[in-house]
DNA sequence: AATATACTAGTAATAGTTATCATTAAGGAG
DNA sequence: CTCCTTAATGATAACTATTACTAGTATATT
């Protein structure tokens, strides 16, 4: 994996992130410091740096795949009024019980994606106005 | 909501899966009954089910929506490699903690989504072959 | 049987993402 | 430092999944 400016702006771009973007909020953001950088190009390294660790790709509900600059474990709770995703706390750790003792299987499990969803704070206050 | 050939049929053939198939799947199982179909009718029929609660939706990682004909809350497993998903038994029940008060939240919880993945037995095992 | 209208087939349009390809630029070897 | 291999880029086309549109059809209520 070669070093360039591209990518570390890109990566820069989504470790000032709090939220989760999608790769098109990150092209139009990135493209204020390398205005002539495409679209493609993104998503190339945004590609890159998931599958490398440095962060993570979340394929929660929703049509569009976010992106998170924190690699670490943690869940997730999805808005589906306004689409918008909330970090839990990296603390917030759930049991989860060993599917392939209890199915009797050899399934090899490499991860587990656990998602709230609902009305978040913001719009759930927003449709007891309406 | 209207009692169409179409549904009903699009409904009896989902009811045959015990996996979960995707909107193009049922299609072209569809056509063997209903051969003047349309694509648009089957996600359109699939949409009213589920959104009415008799069957569910599955947006799991992946790039397909999915359809399961069993609307009771479970869990899934997902293979990475050929995309089956498989259900967890429905007395699977992990105890989820409550978010809202863990982080002192008026957040709306409507559900929650529990997705394992990795590799399924068969393509683990194909992968050891290789 | 008449009628209002939800639903359909066929098709076009859209959104998100991936592929292609000629050109550019990392970064290791000499 | 210069050369050279090749990974990465920008620009664009292609692709996939899904949704929207519309004139015509069929359901089910009166």
């Amino acid at each position: 994996m070669r070093n360039t400016e591209q990518k570390s702006v890109i990566l820069e771009v989504l470790q000032t992130h709090k939220d989760h973007p999608t790769a098109d909020q990150l092209y139009s953001e990135v493209r204020e410091r390398l205005p002539k950088i495409s679209l493609g190009t993104v998503y190339r390294n945004l590609e890159k740096l998931s599958s490398s660790g440095v962060i993570m790709k979340l394929e929660l509900g929703g049509n569009q795949k976010r992106f998170d600059p924190n690699p670490m474990d943690h869940y997730h709770f999805r808005c589906i009024t306004c689409s918008s995703i909330e970090d839990l706390p990296q603390d917030l750790k759930v049991d989860l019980p060993d599917i392939n003792s209890e199915t009797r299987s050899n399934r090899v499990i490499l991860g587990t994606t656990l998602e709230y969803y609902g009305y978040c704070e913001e719009c759930a206050a927003n449709k007891i106005l309406n």
